[in-house]
DNA sequence: GGAGCATGATCGATAGAACCGATTGAAACC
DNA sequence: GGTTTCAATCGGTTCTATCGATCATGCTCC
């Protein structure tokens, strides 16, 4: 079987990114007739016609089989990448570019460890970050754009995924409040209050009703009109007698409280409420190695 | 990222397949000098080691690298042959060579009636046929050798499955058995019996035995020393009253009894006793519509 | 309605890569 | 020690991907 060039399939896939063949050329850096011939002869090859061609002029337009054929190409692309950057990691572990994603409730609180803890341990690591909901971090992930997440499970997306910590959620009331007397908190306790949560999306917010046994959806109510849009935010709605939350460990241990009129207690439940805080990847990535690798250095962040 | 050449991946994966650099080089059709400049090529490219140079002689020796790196390799010229395939299957489907694996129990009763009828539906199919017991018909599948079973669920293995039709289990027993007078047997009475069945490794055989309720291996145990290799010589040991068996509706409509003095039963159990046929294909395999396609031919055969 | 503009296809020339055939170097076998 | 097998190397040839320039086409705006 004769098979296409990875340059032409390429072209193919950049010209479906920019949708404009001058873009798609300058982002091949090549020339734009370098292009059209490439994906001519990749038509031609195929014998198969992948861009309506005559008709359409604002931009191309790709034939059903064309769309197909990209995706396609996209896959194939990857698992040549896949070989290179084996071969790559192998020569030369711990280096180069670390496209990480990090979760909200997460990031500012390990980072400021996390990262003077990596430049040590790894100098030659180049480390991008990128912060965002789990949700979008996973999609960024299958897509490529991320190499490496840290969230907290459970979490939905085909990855693979290590545990480093469980990470306990602890009460936070006004200073005063009636529950601050014990020592702990009973996750019964908790139906009498009003409990404020992330606004939706935050995973952090879905792992907190459960550890509560709560239903999706049901704090924060429509009370107020407006969710907490970070853990920050959280404490200072906390500190002004709007009610109590949730809060990670993680992030009482990283001064989310600062000094605000906040109390933290533990909180007592059948299974001891908290989540688990890992580090996922791609599965079958080349730097499956180089990840897990890393694993030791964030745990210790952690500690 | 610098990709590797298909070719050059070509050559690699031709060396691990033949452990030859001549013969490597032939299956590539290309000669001995163009190969080994080609892998010496690739390890300039990729900066790393996969062979090992100088000191091994009789055959080339792969480093622990080059191994991971000819299984990456095989993906991405899957994955590239998977372009080129779509494009021809859209362009001209039901068409060129199609590898079908077919399991011994279904083949030599099916396939009479279905080669005529896919030669008539699909004249320009080029149909290659090897018959196996499941296991290896799956390996088969995933290693890329086979492009379409058609076996009996339920299977192992990470394929597309379509079912096709239900085949019931009938019993065939001795002319004369004492079971013979009813119109239907009852499963349970089966337990009086002793049941022959295949050979270990046909998936009939662990299949009968679900129906019947029985633990793995417990039919045959032992007792004559020798299994049944195929339907057929099942059926004379039926004849020679060495005890009963079960039979799949599919072989007995395409004749495995002949004139032997055999008859058969219905089976009465809690859930309707069978087995059920079923096309089984790659995931994603760019020929999955071509395949779905072939269903009702090859229904039609069974019907 | 015609000039100007943006876009993609086409053409000729060229540099680099792939390949072949022949040869060399080295280890193993008889 | 001579022979055989095997892989690496070398010089020459063919092929092809690419560039720069040009052409064809359809839209936009005056």
């Amino acid at each position: 079987m004769l098979l296409p060039s990875p340059q032409q399939l390429r072209y193919l896939v950049a010209l479906a990114d920019h949708g404009h063949f001058g873009r798609a050329a300058a982002a091949c850096a090549v020339t734009q007739s370098t292009l059209s011939a490439g994906l001519i002869a990749l038509e031609r090859q195929l014998a198969a016609a992948l861009l309506e061609r005559g008709t359409a002029v604002k931009r191309p337009v790709f034939t059903p089989l064309g769309l197909e054929l990209v995706a396609r190409a996209r896959t194939a692309l990857a698992a040549l990448e896949a070989v290179a950057e084996t071969a790559a990691m192998a020569r030369d572990p711990h280096s180069g570019p670390l496209r990480l994603g990090v979760i909200p409730t997460i990031g500012p609180f390990l980072l400021p460890r996390l990262m003077p803890a990596l430049r040590a341990a790894y100098p030659r690591l180049r480390l991008w970050l990128r912060e965002d909901l789990t949700e979008r971090l996973v999609a960024g992930l299958e897509a490529g754009r991320l190499d490496l997440l840290l969230l907290a499970l459970p979490a939905a997306g085909t990855m693979e995924t290590l545990p480093l910590a469980e990470d306990p959620f602890r009460v936070a009331l006004p200073r005063g409040h009636h529950l601050a007397n014990r020592d702990s908190v009973p996750v019964a306790a908790l139906a009498g209050e009003r409990l404020l949560l992330l606004e939706d999306g935050h995973c952090l917010r879905a792992h907190a009703e459960a550890a509560c046994g709560l239903p999706r959806g049901l704090a924060n109510s429509g009370d107020e009109g407006f969710a907490a849009t970070s853990l920050h935010t959280l404490v200072q709605m906390v500190a002004g007698n709007l009610g109590v939350t949730l809060l990670p460990q993680l992030a009482i241990d990283g001064g989310v409280l600062g000094d605000s009129p906040v109390e933290v207690r533990r909180l007592d439940g059948a299974a001891a409420p908290g989540r688990m805080l890992a580090l996922a990847w791609r599965p079958r990535s080349p730097r499956s190695a180089e990840f897990a690798g890393l694993a030791p250095v964030v745990a210790a962040a952690l500690a």
